[in-house]
DNA sequence: TTACGAATGATAATCGTTCTCATTTGCATT
DNA sequence: AATGCAAATGAGAACGATTATCATTCGTAA
């Protein structure tokens, strides 16, 4: 269960609270989560973890190539896995479930555009906003 | 200088607040401007108000369709005169100008991966983070 | 001009996140 | 196994952006 390497390769030691988050992305059925989704899954598990910690631990591992940090809509960070592809992401509107996505005809849209205008791009993100079909979904349609 | 038509149709008095944001949006030089950038610059042009307003006021302009509202990284929220057109944005993580751009190749592919998820697209943003090649830009290159 | 609801401004409150600092822990070394 | 020390932790303060509260002021229709 345990990847002390991933730590050990980052210069981190490998400690509890930061097993216990590794250890929840890899397991979670959400690939996407916020500080806050870390923090009350931890102490549902019966985990002892401070807030600050998750914050901590998800900035060194995002720091480290472990995590992805996304910005969506609603002001807070949301990371997952880092899969060392790289993807877009559908948003649902109403149940907050995460779709990834890669379209390479897009992608070369982008640079060409961006050359176009003179730019150098570092980053890009694309985030659709929508609504899906899953079952779980409170969309009504 | 003023268009009390766009605030009464949006059920709006046309108040000095309201007047002066709306007139900062159609004269500035840059286009998106964040509520602090909006505050700032009233108080330097000797208007008097208070930043409670201005945050009121854009939101009630967004609500109104007079402005957009967009989420570029770093935190706050930034806004632009509705001109009526989507466009995406390609922001200089050097100097923060941001640049506008529509390639129409983009927009279909989303429509079509959207679609072919299950989706329906309700709305998107692109934003590309790269260094420009304005003269005023600090990025040394 | 009056009157009443809408709008304002000062300030407190909220939310997500980061900082501070005293205490604890991992782990390399005896 | 015991020691030492830097690194990591947790509690809570602090922070920046934004929203809520509330008494006062303003816009406008009668």
């Amino acid at each position: 269960m345990d990847q002390p390497e991933h730590l050990k390769s980052a210069g981190l030691k490998s400690t509890l609270p930061r097993l216990k988050v590794l250890d929840l992305f890899e397991n979670s059925e959400e690939r996407h989560l916020s500080a806050e989704d870390v923090y009350k899954q931890l102490l549902n598990s019966g985990e002892d973890v401070g807030l600050a910690t998750v914050y901590r631990v998800l900035t060194q591992f995002e720091k480290a190539g472990l995590l992805v940090r996304h910005h969506f809509e609603g002001g807070k960070s949301v990371f997952e896995l880092n899969k060392g592809d790289h993807h877009d992401h559908i948003v649902c509107l109403q149940c907050g479930h995460v779709e990834e996505f890669y379209d390479a005809a897009i992608e070369a849209r982008q640079e060409k555009v961006a050359t176009g205008l003179g730019f150098a791009i570092r980053e890009h993100s694309l985030h659709i906003y929508a609504d899906c079909t899953r079952k779980k979904c409170p969309h009504k349609r």
